[in-house]
DNA sequence: TTGAAAGCGCTAACAA
DNA sequence: TTGTTAGCGCTTTCAA
């Protein structure tokens, strides 16, 4: 039933070892004659064999097989997440045109440091890690254990590992900028308090360009909502926002998610976007289009940063040699219509 | 340095096959004392150990990981295909949520029943194919070699297999009535003349409609390209049928795809939609919403099918019994700007 | 240039 | 209730 490696040597009447040497194409020191050669992968073909990848993983053999893990996304919200799939998209064009299988691995996101085992024992050649959790180490623990990984968005040092992301600061600026040209002088950002690295640095960016422009930032127009419901965090905050004394006519958004999630709740506290208020998003997923109204954001080069770190991975796990360090993408404006002139 | 099943036994004091027992957590026919079940335990906690998903694999176990396979869609141009992506996304939310690996398997597209050793080979639990290439059997393949698979957007029954898919007459029934309530009475269809099921089961659905409408279709209608650039296609076809002496005032693509096509090539010619020419596409991509104009078209629910026909291979891989036929989802119409009453 | 044999880490049938 | 053993299909070292 099963055609193995077996079959064919006894069918071309050569041992085992030879046949495996003539099929997987291997340079070995092992010589095979060009007639055995011939014999072998005419059996091979005769019988329509096929190689057990399981087999050939237990020796620890490359299976061109690249793993992909997203990062805070659970399975729940991978619906909603258009920047993933932008990248898996990059990822997947370049990894199955060069002949890799990719597999998303699904894995709990606590995992840290100790549960790299787990990932090598999937037998995959190596990683993609998607903006991986800020309290998760699995990208270091990885890279111990001598597994290629390529991390994506989320440039911090401590991954010991070559990443792909975007300018960060550059993209900060370049929508504070248009907010400035505008005429706008107060201006929020709403996003994400936690430590996920991309987020901490627009954060710190939007600080460092706000000053530069000699514009201070008060607390209150960077509020923080630990520990509450994701889900109505920005509603809570928008609002919160609005009803200072001294409101906002701008917000930066963290991300395109966050902006969608504060024009609705602007929408619903009839505050008119952009009459009223200005709204810039963060990444250019496709969502940002089909907003009401569409989304003025920055625009990350998502398919390429996923492509050239499948691209750096595939190096890696070849055996190339690949500098341990960030690729960074140019982030552009995208003007659209939820930002105008303050009153 | 890579923990062992036997590492686990030795410092629990038992055999291998107890340790294997209690760690894979199967009901079998060897007991082990709920003492030394603790041992066990305690000792995998301790040591960090892991299984080898390729030494289980080996042993034809379960590996909770399931393969998708999309069609014709070649590497160049999966950045273009937000048809699978959609389908993906469902595939993930399930898939992922039910704490299965997935991977796309990376073969070529030629694969024929003869090939699905090759799939089987990769040790994957179950298949889902996507929009198979109508030359390709290798459904009815993989079925034969006992492989779970279910089959999405080709409900042909050669597949022999569970499937998911549309109602494509129902679609274009939608599209058509659309049509014709605005006026138009010359409608043409321009689609791929492949065989793979949905398009051709498109095609044959407008001829119906048509007829029943009362009006005939002239086969300079649905004029075919074989053979000639798929880039360049739909441009050719769209000028052909324009510079007819009675030209269409509409046309019904048969996807967004072509859609997107036909109104550059509209607009190459200096023909304006919607209005000298309607529009109406097929599928609803995300792209849709954003062409210029906004594309009418035929909705269909993506994700959820891809949710569907992830339960439904899941179901399948788990033992449970899933009927051997095709579940269909309902399309919808969905009016943007690419429909006008005709001049 | 070829063949025999020893594993890779796990599961499951069989003895004890 | 426990332990022993024989593979799963492949790669690779070592001897012939």
């Amino acid at each position: 039933m099963v055609v193995t490696l077996e079959d064919v040597a006894r069918h071309a009447k050569v041992s085992k070892a030879a046949a495996s040497v003539v099929l997987s194409g291997k340079i070995s020191n092992i010589g095979v004659s060009e007639a055995t050669r011939q014999r072998i992968q005419k059996a091979a073909a005769d019988l329509r064999y096929h190689p057990n990848a399981m087999a050939r993983g237990l020796n620890r053999v490359r299976l061109d097989t690249l793993g992909v893990s997203f990062g805070p996304m659970t399975p729940e919200n991978v619906l909603s997440d258009s920047y993933s799939f932008a990248v898996l998209k990059g990822i997947l064009n370049v990894a199955l045109g060069a002949g890799y299988n990719v597999t998303h691995f699904n894995k709990p996101w606590r995992d840290t440091r100790q549960s790299a085992a787990g990932f090598r024992d999937q037998g995959l050649d190596g990683f993609l890690i998607v903006a991986p959790d800020p309290q998760s180490d699995i990208a270091a623990g990885l890279t111990e254990l001598g597994i290629p990984i390529v991390v994506i968005s989320s440039a911090s040092d401590e991954h010991r590992a070559p990443s792909v992301d975007v300018d960060n600061v550059m993209g900060v600026r370049l929508a504070l900028e248009h907010l400035l040209e505008l005429g706008h002088r107060r201006i929020a950002h709403l996003t994400f308090h936690n430590q996920q690295f991309d987020m901490r640095t627009r954060m710190e960016g939007f600080r460092a360009v706000m000053a530069e422009a000699g514009i201070g930032t008060p607390p209150e127009y960077v509020p923080k909502c630990w520990g509450c419901d994701v889900e109505r965090a920005f509603y809570l905050q928008t609002r919160s926002v609005l009803s200072l004394p001294e409101p906002p006519t701008a917000i930066l958004a963290g991300s395109d998610w966050i902006a969608l999630r504060i024009i609705e709740a602007a929408s619903d506290l009839g505050v008119r976007v952009p009459k009223q208020l200005s709204v810039v998003g963060f990444d250019d997923t496709p969502d940002a289009a089909l907003s009401e109204p569409p989304l003025t954001t920055i625009r990350q080069p998502l398919i390429a940063m996923g492509q050239e770190a499948a691209r750096m991975l595939i190096a890696l796990v070849e055996g190339e040699h690949v500098e341990n360090a960030t690729r960074w993408f140019e982030p552009s404006l995208i003007v659209r219509g939820s930002t105008a002139p303050p009153l």
